[in-house]
DNA sequence: AACGCGGGGGC
DNA sequence: GCCCCAGCGTT
């Protein structure tokens, strides 16, 4: 859950988590789908199907136990070197240096080193580094000491220099370049999408339907979906959903969601809520009959924030036709 | 090596 | 509204 992602976030999430599988055995047994509406709303949903992957394998293949060695939890579905040695330190006591991106900004900046980060050469650089420093007599506490010093007192935009211990062997505040460091190269290429959803209503409540595997929110639920080239204008709207839909029906609202933002995708979205009198050919769509049944789907947040704005769900039972 | 993958916070 | 935060798997 802390792979790129902040304590505070991760706290709810995490204790809730242990609440519904309190051991292995009990992550191994879940559904995916059941693993996913867990982690719904903490994002990076791959981290949820793979730490379901590793329980299965912990569960089945390795009688429950916990490899110890940096080697064998590499090995393991969504354990890389950061994680494989996080655990391998602090959970095992082995002698694993942690290079997350506290570690990358306190040591640039300390050092002065002015090697990218984002490329193979800059992480071997920093990761050796990492490794001769390292308090072999206490690694655990070693590597939780260098990140929490980047999360509360070194910090990205606003480090605590006037009160930070270590200011006075500081290279990057002794030459002013606190703020350059760590360098990086690569720019995140941010994508716009423009999403049309059809939250088609009839008597028999609504329709839902589960994402592939090869996009954003891979897995979750959502509603039908026509993804448009460019920003739709309202006369567009109706002829776009009239084409989908070869049913009598009509347009009761378009709901205009704020622009969600992922890291690398800006996503604009229009809820159409169409109502429906006939039944149809719906093979992949899922008939939501009642809300109560919406608690087994995995959503991403936008969808959330749909279902939280609108008011079609009434009295726990769906508003048909 | 390049790319895709969420969501939150600061200003 | 703009900026920042970055581990892992896949290709």
């Amino acid at each position: 859950m802390l792979q790129q992602t902040k304590v505070d976030q991760v706290v709810g999430f995490y204790k809730r988590f242990l609440d519904h599988f309190p051991n292995v055995f009990d992550l191994a047994s879940a559904s995916e789908q059941e693993v996913l509406k867990c982690w719904q709303g903490l994002g990076y949903y791959s981290r949820a199907r793979n730490i379901h992957r590793t329980a299965k394998i912990v569960s089945n293949d390795l009688g429950g136990v916990f490899p110890g060695s940096y080697d064998a939890l590499l090995d393991l579905p969504g354990i890389g070197d950061y994680t494989a040695s996080a655990i391998a330190s602090i959970a095992f006591g082995r002698c694993n240096a942690v290079v997350d991106g506290n570690v990358y900004r306190v040591l640039s900046r300390f050092f002065g080193i002015e090697v990218p980060i984002d490329t193979g050469a800059g992480r071997k650089y920093f990761k050796e580094l990492a490794e001769e420093l390292i308090d072999e007599s206490d690694p655990a506490n070693y590597n939780q000491a260098i990140m929490e010093f980047g999360a509360v007192q070194c910090l990205p935009r606003n480090p605590n220099c006037t009160s930070c211990p270590l200011v006075s062997a500081c290279c990057a505040h002794k030459h002013g370049d606190v703020l350059k460091l760590p360098v990086k190269e690569k720019k995140v290429a941010v994508r716009n999408r423009y999403f049309l959803y059809l939250v088609v209503k009839t008597e028999d409540g609504f329709f839902i339907r589960q994402r592939s595997s090869n996009d954003v929110w891979a897995k979750m639920f959502d509603f039908p979906l026509v993804e448009l080239d460019s920003r739709p204008i309202k006369k567009e709207i109706f002829n776009i959903v009239s084409g989908q839909l070869n049913w009598p029906m009509a347009i009761a609202n378009v709901v205009k969601m704020n622009k969600h933002i992922l890291s690398h995708q800006h996503i604009y979205a229009w809820f159409a809520e169409v109502v429906c009198s006939t039944g149809f050919d719906t093979s992949d769509w899922i008939n939501v009959r009642d809300i109560a049944q919406l608690e087994q789907y995995p959503f991403p947040r936008l969808v959330e924030k749909y279902l939280e704005c609108t008011c079609f769900l009434g009295n726990g039972q769906v508003v048909g036709g």
